[in-house]
DNA sequence: GTGAAAGCGCTAACAA
DNA sequence: TTGTTAGCGCTTTCAC
């Protein structure tokens, strides 16, 4: 019943059921609005001529193209994942479809993906941003927005409990008799990372642990391996990683470098991403609930979508798991 | 100059020039087609009010969307990363904005992602689809179409050279001293997976080795894991698995039952994907130039949009390399 | 509950 | 080169 030369409209299918188009659009935007028998007639019509809404027209029209946008700092970061498969979980079950991009770990990039897709969404889902505050707010003022693994005041957000996780993370190693641990840091501008260190320089005292800091190139595997030449000067007993991937190029780097892991150094990561528990040794880690925080997000934006009253606090904190592997130890008693 | 209720349309934009509407809408849409000074006016009138053209309208006008749909078996498969980079760099360095959806493994969500992303892209990209020739061949009748991983008779497609890869592994493992090897499945909707079977059977003789092949649940870690049982009876001397996901579950099940790798058994996967150096120990395998396959793809695929003439063949395929690393070593004179 | 008709913002003939 | 004028397919008043 199709073939022809172009896609069937509302006209189409109102003159073959005997109806006004307005029907025929009533019938499928709106059902309840039009009577049970005429509705069974425009849907019959529609089903024997293969109509399918255009979704252009409709979305211009309406105001509405169901579809959320995920801008995520690094499709190939597996820490996105989880998240993206909650959030690609959590649309589909509301009939929304998920429209992902990638901003490559840079703030220029992540703008230009969100100009291209903000006109095409009706909502946005922000993971790991290196947006400014101020850029990320101003999107909010265009369309409803939640952000994830960052706080931006005035935004919804869903982050990870890192105080939480840090403290867990710390009594693990102050019960393996660690005095000192050492924070690999990742990209300034990721707001978990000023989170982890906060936390950390925080914290660490509360747990009898002397904190320090030292750089790295980039929150890769990479950067990891690159940032182990400083580690090698200070020799730290202890090591928090801003995430997996870089904990993971720290490992291959010390073992490179001829250091026991965990003999010598305890390594601990951020995330449980893929990829933690298959390095050599498995990797010690704050585990954040992946899956649900993206799946949050998309609930929260599918509240502001549809203009349900929003929870009362715009800041949804998930909980984080220590996931105790092979690359911690006790401190050895005599440091070589 | 804004701050008012609505976008500014092209008729404000008319207005404030002097012009008529359709004539910013050709200032905007086909420069060149517009005098000079026109054109100048116009954009600078478009810039005082801040214009921008909804791209939905424009989109639905048109009939161009400007984006291009990429659809991946498997986002959360690391041999998609490079995959997504060279799409998107040839994408956006081509002025065209890259849509990523993600099929989970599924040809229902497979399908239902292309619908929900074929009404508003000019093209698509399909990776790895588990879809059948049939369906694929559908699909290009809507859109101009490329099809990466995967040879459909009358579609473009652009692949990785499979038997050049498995001849040099094969190769390989006879150098080792290998006599005979196993194949380890992957999805039986996997086009890949056909191929590749199939390149091992036909180029094992002409090697010296006897090949036989064992299933596995999915193309995972964990599928991998389930797939040790098996090759736990035959014991094989060396496998090659289906990918490199699969390998490394194929590593870590052997080092569980206390099978030496590569001491007692050679394992080779496929791709080199992310993790592929990172697991124990770091994995030969076959390697795909994943990156330039991506681009390529789009490349191809702009040919179709521009309606430019197309290469000669349809199918573009793309060298492999065998990269070796440890998982693969001399078959031991004496297997226990 | 249903129809008629007026747009939405833009592009694309067709004229001038 | 530019303006005039139809639409595109749908949603949405506003009557009936």
């Amino acid at each position: 019943m199709s073939e022809e030369g172009r896609a069937p409209t509302i006209y189409d299918v109102a003159r073959l059921a005997g109806v006004a188009p307005s029907t025929v659009s009533r019938a499928f935007s709106r059902p309840g609005r039009v009577g049970a028998e005429t509705a069974a007639r425009v849907h019959a019509a529609a089903g024997e001529l293969g109509y399918r809404a255009n979704p252009l027209t409709r979305a211009r029209q309406s105001g509405r193209t169901g579809a959320v946008g995920l801008i995520v700092s690094d499709v190939t970061n597996p820490v996105h994942f989880g998240i993206i498969r909650g959030v690609e979980e959590a649309a589909a079950r509301a009939g929304y479809t998920m429209l992902l991009a990638d901003a490559q770990e840079s703030e220029e990039h992540e703008r230009t993906a969100l100009e291209r897709l903000l006109p095409g969404v009706d909502g946005m889902v922000l993971a790991s941003s290196r947006s400014s505050d101020r850029a990320i707010r101003a999107i909010a003022k265009q369309r409803p927005l939640v952000v994830l693994n960052r706080i931006v005041p005035g935004s919804r957000c869903v982050v990870a409990d890192t105080e939480a996780g840090v403290r867990s993370a710390l009594a693990h190693l102050r019960e393996l008799g660690h005095h000192a641990v050492t924070y690999v840091a990742g990209p300034a501008a990721s707001w978990a990372d000023g989170r982890r260190w906060r936390a950390l320089l925080d914290l660490g005292p509360e747990h009898g642990l002397k904190v320090t800091r030292v750089g790295s190139p980039a929150p890769t595997v990479s950067g990891g391996l690159a940032a182990t030449a400083e580690l090698l000067r200070a020799r730290p007993t202890a090591v928090v990683a801003y995430n997996d991937l870089l904990a993971i190029g720290l490992l291959r780097g010390l073992a490179e470098a001829g250091v026991d892991v965990p003999g010598q150094t305890s390594v601990v990561g951020f995330d449980n991403i893929f990829g933690a528990d298959i390095c050599t040794p498995p990797l010690t880690t704050v585990a954040a609930p992946l899956r649900a925080i993206g799946s949050q997000a998309f609930l929260e934006l599918h509240r502001q979508l549809d203009r349900e009253p929003l929870r009362a606090q715009p800041v949804l904190t998930l909980p984080t798991q220590l996931v105790v592997r092979a690359s911690t130890a006790a401190r050895r008693r005599h440091a070589d």
